[in-house]
DNA sequence: ATGAAAGCGCTAACAA
DNA sequence: TTGTTAGCGCTTTCAT
């Protein structure tokens, strides 16, 4: 097999224009049935291939999207992408991926790499640091760029375009509830992304549900942290209080780190202390035991954020309203926590 | 901010032609210094940016990288093409990634669709489907079509390509080693990917060791899976032998579901029973007790891969030979196992 | 039924 | 110093 040809060369071999190439190879009418055949035949024994890049200067559509994705090493935005890859592929899209490592200049730097041609629209989830800093600028401009984003999880309003989120703060409220209604008096609270929108809803819905029943509230029994340095010193701490029988851990590596503890100091899991973690990713189901936990369905978030622009890229033109979808969450019941108690 | 503006328009308003405008953007000397500023200053005020398909098409090389990935999920993976990406990025390049999870048909689909101009060249790890049917058709092709491809981890020597890899046979061999140094008397031996190249040459790293020490081996000691199914059961059968003082498994989700199982029987990790596992993902750290393991310096692979890619891209012409990369593994010691014994 | 020519956005050799 | 032209690979309109 040799090099890539071109529809030129096909025209000089054959002996026709390459205007007649072209349409054999898209199977015209207006070409005899020989010259079609002559020319499809020699195409396929030399391998021939469309250019995509003459293509897409021409339709001035890549079917590409660009991706954002804060860290691939967690496995909540792996699942998120995965949904992505899935629907993308299944439309014919092509997906060019960037990893921010939660870094604003690394979204700057991207998008000003793609927003100029090479991509069709823009999926991402904001990094912690453009969340911290809120500069949007760089995804505002898309707008007047007219290139189509849809924010996914981590958004702001400050941010005019497609959403696909989840209800942080009706899911926590349902995670601690399910610890109350396990007849936990004393639940804990641990967070190592206390710098995220998304971390401080987790700990409203907490703090929200012991307001509504009364439980003691402290700031002792909360750890809220922005990264995950100290967080093994602080679970320590907060486990010096042995009346804590239940923790909700908003984030698997507070989950996977307070049960090595728990385990350490011989307080047994479930029977002491009560655990439900949130996100669902890998750890939850490998640890023992295995945690219960708030499922985010990432795939669906990622398939759905997918369908929305794709539908966007298709259907410009009408310029439909933005809009904001949100995916339900579960709670996966595994065996970080006593059976189901239902409450006097 | 308006729509995209281009060369052209740029001229016309200006009143002067295309090429002045481009020469005067590239800062070019053959153009008056008044003209450029007039030039840059416009293309600057109207947020002008080259059309990065026109350029592509004109350079013949789009710098963009095919990557196909196995299974995003796997954080080994997931660690490898944060290698890539950090590295590729470093040059400049943009990635297009495809999640193959596994399939033969995927990857071909994958080849197919960017074979085509899309990308300059492919950085590949062999789906399990592909290395089962032993057909590998679509990268072969790729040699005559001039593009360049590096496998990385899965590999063939069927495929002639620059490759990185590890040496399974011996870093099983080290693991199982290790766990003999330990003074463990019956290790047994666990994987669920015995479907693969690398899960076969770990076994027989593992089967050497217990051969030259003369550790009694015995077929019931190794569970060879070739993919989850039934992983769990399997391993409550095998550790039904109460003499098993040592478990070197060969992929993360084994070490898990091993931990798990030991826990519920009542065997304590590592005062019972001594654990090794291979890899060093998210799971290794965070299980408890932390997994000592094997070390496969992910990103590393990716970062190599990538390198070698781009150095053959940029070389064109003086055709190097291919290279096979072999990355070195190291053990991280956690406290999956007892401490370390000297051997009398 | 076939071909010539323009154009997608840009660069570069050549002319003026 | 500036402009004209051809060409990257392809599609499409408009001749012929």
């Amino acid at each position: 097999m040799n090099k890539r040809i071109t529809i030129k060369e096909i025209a000089k071999v054959l002996g026709v224009s390459v205007s007649t190439v072209s349409k054999a190879l898209h199977d015209s009418y207006e070409i005899s049935t020989e010259t079609k055949k002559r020319v499809q035949e020699y195409a396929k024994a030399q391998n021939y291939k469309p250019n995509s890049l003459a293509l897409s200067l021409q339709n001035k559509r890549t079917k590409t999207i660009g991706v954002l994705v804060p860290n691939i090493l967690n496995t909540f935005f792996a699942r998120v992408l995965n949904g992505i890859e899935c629907e993308a592929t299944k439309h014919g899209y092509k997906l060019i991926t960037c990893f921010t490592n939660e870094s604003y200049q690394k979204e700057v730097d991207t998008i000003e790499m793609l927003a100029n041609g090479t991509i069709d629209g823009f999926l991402a989830c904001l990094s912690q640091e453009t969340l911290k800093m809120e500069k949007f600028d760089h995804f505002q401009e898309l707008e007047g760029q007219d290139i189509p984003l849809v924010l996914y999880d981590r958004v702001s309003s400050k941010i005019n375009c497609d959403k696909v989120v989840i209800d942080n703060v009706k899911s926590a409220y349902k995670a601690t509830k399910y610890l109350m209604n396990l007849n936990c008096k004393n639940i804990a609270f641990i967070s190592t992304i206390h710098g995220l929108n998304v971390g401080k809803f987790r700990a409203k819905g907490y703090k929200k549900v012991l307001k509504k029943y009364n439980q003691n509230f402290s700031k002792k029994n909360m750890v809220k942290l922005e990264s995950k340095e100290n967080l093994r010193k602080n679970i320590e701490k907060l486990l010096k209080d042995d009346t804590i029988d239940g923790i909700f851990t908003v984030d698997e590596t507070s989950a996977a780190t307070a049960i090595q503890v728990l385990n350490e100091l011989g307080r047994k899991v479930p029977e002491d202390v009560s655990l439900i973690g949130f996100t669902n990713g890998i750890l939850s189901k490998h640890i023992s035991p295995p945690l219960t936990t708030v499922n985010q369905f990432g795939e669906k978030i990622g398939e759905n954020a997918t369908r929305m622009l794709i539908e966007r890229l298709e259907n410009k033109g009408e310029a439909a309203p933005y809009s904001v979808n949100l995916i339900r969450t579960e709670i996966i019941e595994r065996k970080s926590t006593r059976r189901y108690v239902v409450k006097a």
